[in-house]
DNA sequence: AACCGGGGTGTTATCGTCAACACACCGAGT
DNA sequence: ACTCGGTGTGTTGACGATAACACCCCGGTT
């Protein structure tokens, strides 16, 4: 049995086909006893609106794109899963591309742009959304964590704020200094986590080890940990490098809590379960999710204009710190 | 400016609208010379194929739904990874719909036979596929980790064969039998796990322990530590599990792997760095989520029928025992 | 000379939906 | 009686791509 068209709700509930699309469109000039034979007929036929035809007229799909550079971080999936549930609950479906950093994002975008959608979300690692100025052409776009910048809507968590708050409770446990395992140098989160930490360090006049980057792994974490031996607290910029770092640490003796305390980031739901539990920056990936959503779909749909208020347009989610046993203060009280 | 369409591109060829589409689909038809003229038309103006208008002529959106019923563990969100990276090799896209246990996969189908997408690949946790069985209508459907059965493409990881292997390795190292903590109940991930780590113990004549069941998440792993007390070895459903229970251990004063030798399942990139390292059976994604991609486009695409081949297909891909430090022989050889 | 076959190309109609316009009807105001 | 505004509905014509068919031009048969 072929599809069902619009035409043929529209013959058996004897009315034109325009009609019927009116009654799908939910148009206000339709009679309530024709919209309701109309409602009959598309059930009892099982009308399903053939989205593709819709889009070659409207131009519109009702799609988002989703830019995603890896999804091999906690963060990035859960922003994916975040993104998905929002957009559903707008009847927006999301489309994921790939754009690892050889391909580059350019083929991303255009295989978004085949696909007509709406507008893009992109994930992560945006530095280098510089580049791709010219290549989006007027998708509208939501860009998360990224450098906030003229004619870029961004949404991010407060990331400098969260490494502050952690760093500000490493040194109010009692530790002389908090070195610093840094994320890749070109990602935006990292940056603003090594801000934060460098902020509460001069709050409190504390010294400024130069921080040891790590690329998210936690195999840099484990890496890391010789160079940060002599340290008493470290903070570092996510959940994997520290649980890298706890290993690192172990292997060489040093105990956590007891000799050096560490604090991560994003709280990972087995971050709980770490030997020991980590003390960790989580972020609120659901209402990242959904504020980036809101934006994206208000652009999309909005009748207001893209030259308005959409200028240089960064919104903030606040994180905050869970202080568990990896954190004890170094100097019992 | 307004899109580029196939008329715009052949009147800058001067052919006609038809030649530029034999052009983009590859025909042999066209005279070399008249082709390389359009390409370089297309060029010149920047066309692209509008996805929407070909999909409205053609019935076919060169678009994948993947049905998942949450990204929170590490295995989906890499074969989510995985599946986007081999359908873009195939110039295809996916668009994720999630089907959570009390929304059911109905409005996920519902939303997918809306795109109008060319089939599907369901994730995990299948058990409950049988509801739909008449709901999908005659969507070609690839299903990762479930029960093969009649008319159902499946592709799976062997289960049972790893767990087998992760249980003799435990019975090898000296464990006079293997606890074991499961998945939950309506996984066939799970079941398989727990069928496979039950032949190990029948064909080395060990005693079966019932086993002890948690959710896939650390916490329940932890929370399991205590039930699972008086064990020498455990083999737990997954890795985060296994983290949970290392944790639980560790809480209780159980040493791992001097009292008690722990295995999980899956190798997430962090398991190398658990404490200690988590000896653990390794998926390939990446193959897995290729084969169902492979498989779901000859369904799409072929023209054997499936009447045919497809007829209650199943493959098993393999999978690895890699050995790290918490299954170091109970008993020093 | 008439015919054939096939490569290369154009024409036409169509997929399902919706914007724009047309129209028919009705009660209210002049 | 006659316009008027509003309401409910139908008609027409795109949107962009392509399947099906029609056509022309050619060299090679009969």
């Amino acid at each position: 049995m072929p599809r069902v068209s619009m035409a043929d709700v529209a013959a058996h509930a004897g009315v034109s086909a325009q009609t019927v699309s009116r009654v799908v469109n939910g148009s206000p000039r339709v009679d309530p006893q024709t919209r309701a034979r109309v409602e009959e007929a598309m059930t009892a036929l099982g009308y399903r609106i053939h989205r593709a035809a819709q889009a070659l007229r409207t131009g519109r799909t009702r799609t988002i794109g989703l830019v995603v550079s890896t999804l091999a971080t906690v963060g990035n999936s859960r922003m994916l899963q975040a993104v998905c549930a929002a957009a559903e609950a707008r009847d927006y479906a999301i489309v994921v591309v790939t754009a690892t950093a050889d391909s580059g994002i350019r083929p991303a975008f255009s295989r978004l742009h085949d696909r007509a959608v709406d507008g893009a979300i992109v994930l992560n690692e945006a530095t280098r959304l510089v580049q791709m100025a010219g290549t989006t052409g007027d998708m509208p776009l939501v860009v998360v964590d990224a450098e906030p910048a003229a004619h870029l809507v961004t949404v991010q968590t407060d990331h400098a704020d969260g490494a502050r708050a952690a760093t500000a409770h490493l040194l109010a446990g009692g530790a002389e200094t908090v070195h610093h395992l840094a994320g890749p140098a070109d990602s935006f989160a990292a940056a603003e986590r090594e801000r934060g930490w460098r902020a509460a360090l001069a709050n409190a006049g504390a010294a400024v080890i130069e921080p040891v980057r790590g690329d998210w792994g936690s195999r840099s974490g484990a890496a890391a940990a010789t160079a940060l031996a002599d340290a008493t607290a470290v903070f570092a910029a996510n959940d994997q490098m520290a649980l890298g770092l706890l290993h690192g640490f172990a292997d060489l003796g040093r105990r956590v809590p007891d000799e050096v305390a560490v604090v991560g980031f994003d709280d990972v739901p087995e971050a709980v379960d770490y030997l020991p539990p980590l003390t960790t920056v989580r972020q609120d990936f659901d209402a990242l999710a959904a504020r980036a959503v809101a934006r994206l779909i208000d652009l999309a749909e909005g009748t207001a204009a893209r030259a308005g208020a959409s200028d240089g347009d960064a919104e903030v989610l606040a994180a905050e710190l869970v202080v568990r046993e990896s954190s004890r203060p170094v100097r019992a009280v």
